[in-house]
DNA sequence: CCTATTTTCTAGACACCGCCTAGATTGAGC
DNA sequence: GCTCAATCTAGGCGGTGTCTAGAAAATAGG
């Protein structure tokens, strides 16, 4: 058996996929520095050659945390399907993601809250984007800002469905059913608007 | 001058009161049993005679909170008005309150996740019913179902909105927009697009 | 290949925190 | 007036984040 070498060699990935789990788990509250480097094996100082704070390290994570839901929300919107349906696959999978990684979630929004600039509000960046371009195909005929104002009703309803789920108010197929119903609303708002100004 | 009594006479009060200062401008992160007794002026012990845990002054917070929610909502639902007025007045009173003591909206939804049966619940249910009984209100017409899912969306949205604000990633005048946008297509909609006819 | 430099990790220290305990002080009820 | 429960003090314990000095290893340059 190998003697523990002195150099760990990629502990600052090691320390985020530790991270990740304890926070799933446990939640922002439970994670410590001290106990990472503990479940890493090496001292409790070795942290802070990757993350010089401990909110450097939740930095990371609500970084990967966006990588990671900008994915989800691609893939939902890549299949095939009506527009309402791949709608509708884009919110469940936003809200899922909310659900399943709600500490993760909580580190992503507050993280902008505090304003720093940084790498995190990139990855945010490349996630509305990727909205706006969903919904952009959507409603090419409106004017710009009944687009922007769609689209963050669109990311508020979602962020409250998953925050009541979250949170335990409701259940989660109760959330799934409030995503039905608040893409039917906004989606046929929507429409419905169109179809009255073009007639 | 007087002597410090020894009793203090109101600390719990005054912890209280102190602690939702320091929540609002630092967080929860930054609230401390130690801090908040040197505010005080007296020994780092003296708030376990009122709070057993930090958690229990967490809790008693989120209670408060509730309270205040309940009446901000109450007495804006009061007024006179259309009913999509005070509808609108609602959903700025709660989305302003959500903005202003985010720290505290955050604490009052995750007291309920971590499941404590307490006060809090009786302190949730009192706004709940008064949210409900103005929904009840609007729509007599319509089933006990779909009452309920607009209901929740309402809750969903606003709370959605609030947190876009309060995380910094929109405008609090857009924030004002947003909800008025809300409340255009969800009562536009169930009341048969009338509002969006208007616009 | 050998040396200089930079990165990574160890180890110890400091101040702070929540929580626990023993004991002093006070106010209230008998 | 005396007892008793509530309140507050003071000290200690283990834990944490952060800082520092210095050892160890990887890397780069001659």
């Amino acid at each position: 058996m190998t003697q523990k070498p002195f150099h760990h060699g990629n502990l600052r990935a090691v320390l985020l996929d530790e991270a990740t789990m304890v926070l799933r788990e446990s939640g922002v509250d439970g994670l410590s520095l001290r106990d990472l480097a503990r479940r890493a094996g090496v001292s409790h100082g070795a942290p802070r050659s990757h993350f010089v704070d401990r909110q450097s390290l939740l930095d990371a994570l609500a970084e990967l945390g966006f990588d990671r839901l900008t994915v989800a929300v691609r893939t939902a919107l890549g299949g095939a399907g009506d527009l309402s349906a791949r709608f509708g696959r884009v919110a469940r999978a936003y809200v899922d993601f909310a659900i399943d990684d709600a500490a993760l979630m909580e580190l992503m929004f507050q993280a902008k809250a505090t304003g720093r600039p940084g790498r995190i509000e990139e990855a945010a960046g490349a996630l509305f984007s990727t909205l706006d371009g969903a919904l952009g195909a959507r409603s090419a005929e409106g004017d710009d800002e009944s687009r922007d104002v769609f689209k963050m009703l669109f990311a508020a309803t979602m962020q409250g469905i998953a925050a009541l789920v979250a949170s335990g108010r409701i259940e989660r197929a109760q959330g799934d059913r409030l995503v039905d119903a608040a893409m039917e609303t906004m989606l046929g708002s929507a429409l419905g608007m169109r179809a009255v100004t073009s007639s």
